[in-house]
DNA sequence: CCGTATCCTTGACGATACTG
DNA sequence: CAGTATCGTCAAGGATACGG
């Protein structure tokens, strides 16, 4: 599904006008999103929620490279955002459950446009790292 | 064009068994390609070089709040993973032009998905980090 | 079970100065 | 013009220990 791309932008070209003012830039919040989204857990998280929900420790040994302290602050600054819902259940002991908000599902469409991306060109990228020499 | 998406992952689900072997996740190239396009300037070149090519100090007053550090080093990464072509003119005094390769171009397109999608619904994020208290 | 608190290391980034 | 070199800062992230 979705032909490849070498077509054209899109939001980019409306969001650039040709001087580029550079507060244009800091403006636009495509940056923003891939801050929030481009730390190292962030993503895998909202892939994770995207299935199902889940609790906090069931996260934290699905993922288990990641700290307890980086889940938290990850799943907070989720929360926060409002791409992500956090329940309590006052069951003993005590249990918190964790699902993508309407918002946070709403980002997967995109997010999997730029995965269907990168599994196709990651070769590429790999070969031309090759080619230039960054770990030969 | 593209339906607004509160729809099904795709990659995504298909890249996450769901045990979720975390190996599948490091294996996974989204997080890649949001590493190497999630740093501060990444982005904003590729936008800038979607349009037309630059010469370095063009790139330089174009987006000002760079320095000449980042520029090079953001540059030179774009350039290593084939991103971005970088051409040498030997003319007094010398001359360097950067061009987006057609590996760099295909990635405007679903960069341009994320950017609709951010322009979007940046209000709600807004929103909710003002409901949950991040900067009040 | 679900976190918080503390310490430490690493790398991103900016500022400034200098060069072919 | 198109960079490199060096230094300093700051936040992301990991390790470990402790608490409700």
């Amino acid at each position: 599904m979705s032909g490849t791309n070498t077509d054209v932008p899109a939001v980019l070209a409306y969001e650039l006008p040709n001087p580029v003012p550079t507060a244009e830039l800091e403006i636009c919040p495509v940056g923003g999103i891939f801050r929030r989204v481009g730390d190292r857990w962030s993503l895998i998280l909202i892939a994770l929620l995207g299935r199902r929900p889940y609790r906090y420790n069931e996260l934290h040994r699905a993922i288990e490279g990641i700290s307890q302290r980086m889940l938290t602050r990850t799943l907070r600054g989720l929360e926060i955002d409002g791409l992500v819902h956090r329940e309590v259940f006052p069951t003993v002991p005590p249990s918190v459950e964790y699902r993508l908000t309407p918002l946070g599902s709403s980002l997967l469409g995109p997010v999997s446009a730029l995965a269907e991306w990168a599994v196709r060109h990651e070769p590429d990228m790999a070969a031309a790292r090759l080619r230039n020499g960054s770990v030969e």
